[in-house]
DNA sequence: TCCTTATTGATAACGGTTTTCATTTTCTAC
DNA sequence: GTAGAAAATGAAAACCGTTATCAATAAGGA
């Protein structure tokens, strides 16, 4: 009956807890990309007794999910924001206050594979990320 | 008499000292991107006494000042590798020995600036890595 | 309900990086 | 060369985000 490891369509791990669900309403409305401490300190604030440890572990099943996309911001530390499309995507992000935006760019995806297959490298990855200031900070 | 948060005035000020001649010399040598504890690990393996505060001092200076490149691997650590070009640039990055190769993809830089702006963002930065396994890994 | 197993969370540990601050070294001025 | 002020060094401690521990709790099927 364990069924711990199930493939399971993604998103529907975190459920059935109140914890798991707390968390998911809290992500559902943040605007921004936020550190697991800020949302941590959301839950709280909306009177939810939910563990910081907790808080961690859901965070990193569902961005190993695709349930939620994760940026470091220039101190190391990760953000997580809620995944509003589902394929493949990049984000422009606030510096300010972490809102993003979510963007495609598939002449990117095909230029990062390019410039590594003729550097003779295989197995090709690619982070891409924009930071700027959106119009509310500047 | 505190000096933390002005470590040093500015300019190219890693010289004149037996540890950041040392530290010149290793990271002319290193091929791949090396975080600053292996980079200590090499200096003490050539008989040089170096603290590791130092080489992390040094390593910060001359990151800000464009004399190496640093990039951040996937635990978030940082690595480091002098700079080969002087202009923009991104890499082309081994996972497994840290080799790398350094790009130019000015349509990439133009795509960045425009999503950016058809975003409404402004003052925008960018950063872009590709991640691969090399010839010889492969 | 009972029972097995997953989840939780307070706390401790972890690990990379930065701060502290007394000591050492460098550099400039004699 | 030497003195003295200013900068650099480094061992140790602090820092801080994150992960591991593990006893207690909660969930869901029989």
């Amino acid at each position: 009956m364990p069924m711990s490891s199930q493939p399971m369509s993604r998103g529907t791990r975190v459920r059935g807890t109140r914890q798991a669900e707390a968390l998911g309403s809290v992500l559902a409305e943040l605007p921004a990309f936020s550190s697991a401490q800020e949302i941590h300190a959301e839950l709280r604030r909306r009177g939810e007794r939910v563990g910081l440890t907790t808080v961690y572990r859901q965070l990193q099943v569902l961005s190993q999910d695709g349930g939620v996309d994760t940026i470091r911001d220039e101190s190391g530390e990760t953000l997580y924001r809620r995944c509003r499309s589902s394929g493949h995507h990049h984000h422009v992000t606030c510096r300010s206050c972490g809102r993003s935006v979510e963007v495609e760019g598939r002449a990117i995806e095909r230029w990062a594979d390019r410039v590594a297959a003729e550097a003779g490298f295989v197995d090709v990855d690619h982070t891409v990320e924009i930071f700027g200031r959106c119009v509310d900070c500047a």
